[in-house]
DNA sequence: TAGATTGTTAATCGATTAACAATC
DNA sequence: TAGATTGTTAATCGATTAACAATC
């Protein structure tokens, strides 16, 4: 399989939301023509997409859309279950663990870890929190695919390499720093950047454009 | 000013947050060379970026970093109070109200809506949760700039399409689908998404890559 | 002045779109 | 078969990087 790009990546989530979509409403079929349409984008770059990862279609038909999400299932590992944790019980690291809908995509979220002793020992929607000391060792003696880092920025990068060292195999960041490591997976979330990003058009528009 | 390339646009948090912590080491100058060192980017890259805006730097020295970082908090438009509303007070809702840090960047939450009637007339940190009802006039009555929707994906659409009729300025949408509109400047936050693409990472490694 | 580093243009690289032969 | 639509290659477009003259 070549190298897909970060770019096509991203995109398929997409894919399989809005192919989940279309199978929950009983639709059998589907072309490209109208894939493009419901995303808006071009039907060329879904076939060119997908054909990173195999000819999905028949000429003349079109795709079948319960047989293009399972690829996409596949494809992105979501019949694979993943041991979660999290680390940070504050705002963000509770309004995650409380988020159940990630256990439908295969995430397991197994525990959270904080070093606030008033919160230690207790539960969240039945997970609960362990004292930040005990995350080596947890993730030694379990397999953890994901650690959630929601913790001020200042610890997130030193957290974020003992978890590799430990064994995690990914970092999900929600803390406001870049977390850069080699040999592991990490996706940097960035609610203030993005944040930004609409002040920033906003401003333009006041400006009249840039 | 030349139109904005996004991708340049969605760096510029990134070098905003930088000069800030630059800045709060006591750092004076810095150069092209040094900041694509930090942020992993050729230096290249980041004159070209600031370049969109103007000539920031001064040959043989680099950048002022208080000056620079004072351009973009302009350009960026954080300088300006954004008054922000929060559509639904579910988990994220709720820890988005919570994070006091935005308002360190001039977004102001003015008022949280939920049609939840346990929760209309409580608080969140000192922040009134009102009757979705009320939002349209809510919106006619105060300017406001940006709409949160923290609310489940098949009320998304319709809040932010009345959301812009009633004169917001920009939707900020954290439901797992796709608000298209036009005319209003929209960002959607892809939590799932950006999950599946740590779950396909790891499936691409098991594989032995792809 | 000499050294450093910018601003800016040109070259390269990668991603998107168009086109169309293949084929269901 | 005729019409539709894919898979795939080629053309276009945009973004990144390299190069270097300008200049502090």
């Amino acid at each position: 399989m070549s190298r897909i790009p970060e770019a096509v990546m991203r995109r398929l989530p997409r894919y399989y939301r809005h192919l989940d979509s279309l199978e929950k409403k009983d639709i059998i079929r589907v072309s490209s023509k109208q894939l493009g349409e419901s995303l808006r984008m071009t039907a060329s770059q879904i076939r060119h997409d997908l054909n990173f990862f195999g000819g999905f279609g028949q000429q003349g038909y079109g795709y079948n859309v319960t047989e293009l999400k399972q690829k996409l299932v596949h494809i992105l590992g979501i019949d694979i279950i993943r041991n979660v944790i999290i680390v940070g019980a504050g705002n963000i690291g509770n309004a995650l663990a409380r988020y159940g809908s990630f256990e439908n995509e295969g995430f397991k979220l197994l525990a959270i870890f904080d070093n606030d002793e008033k919160l230690i020992g207790t539960k969240i929607r039945n997970i609960l929190i362990h004292d930040s000391e005990e995350l080596v060792q947890y993730i030694k003696d379990n397999k953890i695919d994901i650690v959630v880092l929601t913790i001020p920025g200042k610890f997130a990068q030193q957290i974020a390499y003992i978890s590799q060292q430990a064994g995690a195999g990914a970092i999900w960041n929600f803390a406001p720093v870049d977390v850069t490591l080699e040999g592991i997976e990490v996706e940097n979330i960035h609610l203030t950047d993005s944040l930004m990003t609409l002040s920033f058009r906003l401003a333009c528009e006041e400006k009249g454009g840039c």
